[in-house]
DNA sequence: TATGAATGAGATTTCATTCAT
DNA sequence: CATGAATGAAATCTCATTCAT
């Protein structure tokens, strides 16, 4: 009993040292395999291929870290249409970011599947994984930064500036988890960070 | 005439080309000397292997980027020696920084060279090259930072933004070439994602 | 059923004849697998590499011959230690020595095997295989010698001669499998030179 | 003037170097040329190819040290026509073979050709060098050996001892170059060894 | 004489993947 | 569920040799 379940999880296991030392290309099944204590058949029973043990690593994480973003920027959406003026300041964005904590709480507690997703990805499906968020984040941002450009007259949303907050504000996440391992001193880092983020945020808001 | 140069520039061509395509590690050398219309031998007559081969298309214009990065940071660092305490305002950098423009119109110049280095020198003796590059701008930074510090009382330099904001602002040139592949559009975000990279600059400099 | 073992047999025997036709270094794992009629990742699956697979081939029965070897030289040096003053002379090793039929005979139970260690492994980590065993003979000879000068007056044991006379011993084995196919015949030969070889032995000791 | 040969000596030179360091199997052409300060094209100008340059340096010294080898054989066989009972006896012998000293000081004078020759000729045309010297040297060692038979009633000569000694006497040489670099040490030696196998020498006559 | 370029065949090794059992 | 065996394609690299100039 839980023989089954074994088997898999010391492959998820070994794999997932190996893609980390290695990155997804350079890293092998072989090695993953003897590692586990197994042969490559048993992989091939749960896996479809190197590929599919990527996935079965990293996809739940991924998939609820987009729940999470997702949630995110739809209540930040939400909160523009408010109108209440102060919306439109840097001071209330600051404090009702404090749910980011969360985003950074998941990610460290998965940090590292969330630092092979960033950093080892490159060959896999996931190659793109940034991309992907920054996309997703960017859609966030502009719904709401036209919600405020419209209150706000003579005024809309600068595109390069756009794609460029948003790829730092992603980026901020993939520079915390490389270079803070403790979880309370990374959701410290991050709040400053966000609140420089946060102030740049509205400059993309440029006059006609 | 000219016969000479011909296949080295073909296999360099053709080498550009396919390690542009798939990245250091997932090219054939095969297929560069394929593309080239030469046999493998060949290639090992001009180039001592393939991370040889990859240098002699990135190195030297590394190499000059790193000398006019240099020298940038240099200028910095002494202006911050001046009396004039406009030195401390953003404004004054804003204007005095006007010189990155040369930096944008030198990546520009070789833009598929830092494309690959940035993006797909993984594998390869360079793949640490962003690293490198953050860790000379930081240590610019933290030169200057320190000087303007010293101007101003009860104030240090904090590591973790001086980390992040060096970050950014290396990163902000990846961004640039991964999205804008129009120099003069390119100089113009440039000036503008500038501008904020300025500002956010003097929040490194905290009180203690 | 069977059939596990015979792929890898058939490798060890194409590789025993390229190895023996062409010696370790010239010899090619294409033909070895093309013969075995295999694909060279098949190899790979039983060895580690070439010189893995002449390990496969060779370890085993030179490993044996040392055992033979050192018990024999030990016997050889217990036997100096007898008061019986026949120990210093050649007739008395004569007989004694005809243990080394043993010796013999093991050699042309794997005549293939001894003749590609002492003719073909140049390039292979068993190319100073010779070597070894005059160091190992040398040692077995000196410790005997230096009993015996120890039982004559005013003698000690002259290192050339010593190194040739043990060069030679070892090398009659190597001569003997070059030039005599047939075990009885061979025995025969050897006890011959054993003989001559037993006479020069104590001509290593000389007056001091 | 001159230096028409000066490249020539000094590709000799630098093979000479890279033969002697990596067997003729393992020396690479390149290198020799590289070490010579010339490119490939000029070694073919000067030689066929990999083994022609090989003989270059090996074959006038092989040739004088046969001619040497011929002479003392034939003078061998010459001095058992004589009546002198002496000639059976190894005494005479050990006293005509001092001519033997030119013999071991032609080697030491070209040392590194001979070393070369013996240990390093493996896959060129000479890797039966010694092969060939003992077959020169048996049908020296069978005359004078038949000579003396005839002599001794009821006596041949037995074929495997003349093998053998033959064997032991040519190698005795290569034992010497690979053992003691310096002349005077070598005669010696040589001499030494001499003496036992002249002593050996007679065993190879036997009764029918 | 000698260069510089190029060939072409070969080497060993690694890999993800498949499949009968 | 898992093994052990095998595939087959590809990888990088080395080499002696050739040849136009």
């Amino acid at each position: 009993m839980g023989d089954e379940l074994e088997t898999r999880e010391k492959l998820l296991e070994s794999a997932m040292a190996e893609f980390s030392e290695n990155g997804y290309m350079k890293a092998s099944l072989r090695k993953i395999c003897a590692d586990a204590g197994v042969t490559t058949g048993a992989l091939y029973f749960f896996f479809k291929n190197k590929n599919d043990l990527f996935k079965a690593i990293v996809d739940e994480p991924l998939k609820e870290l987009c729940k999470l973003l997702t949630e995110h920027y739809m209540q930040d959406a939400q909160d523009m249409d408010s109108d209440d003026p102060a919306v439109l300041s840097a001071e209330y964005h600051i404090d009702t970011h404090t749910d980011l904590d969360k985003l950074v709480e998941y990610m460290y507690l998965h940090y590292d599947v969330f630092m092979l997703l960033l950093t080892g990805a490159q060959g896999s499906e996931y190659e793109n994984t940034v991309d992907m968020i920054v996309d997703m984040t960017e859609q966030g941002f502009r719904i709401s930064a036209e919600k405020a450009a419209a209150k706000m007259p003579n005024c809309h949303v600068d595109e390069y500036m756009l794609h460029w907050i948003t790829h730092i504000s992603v980026d901020a996440y993939t520079h915390l988890l490389t270079h803070e391992r403790d979880v309370e001193k990374a959701k410290l880092h991050m709040r400053r960070v966000m609140e420089f983020l946060i102030k740049i945020w509205f400059t993309m808001i440029v006059e006609d």
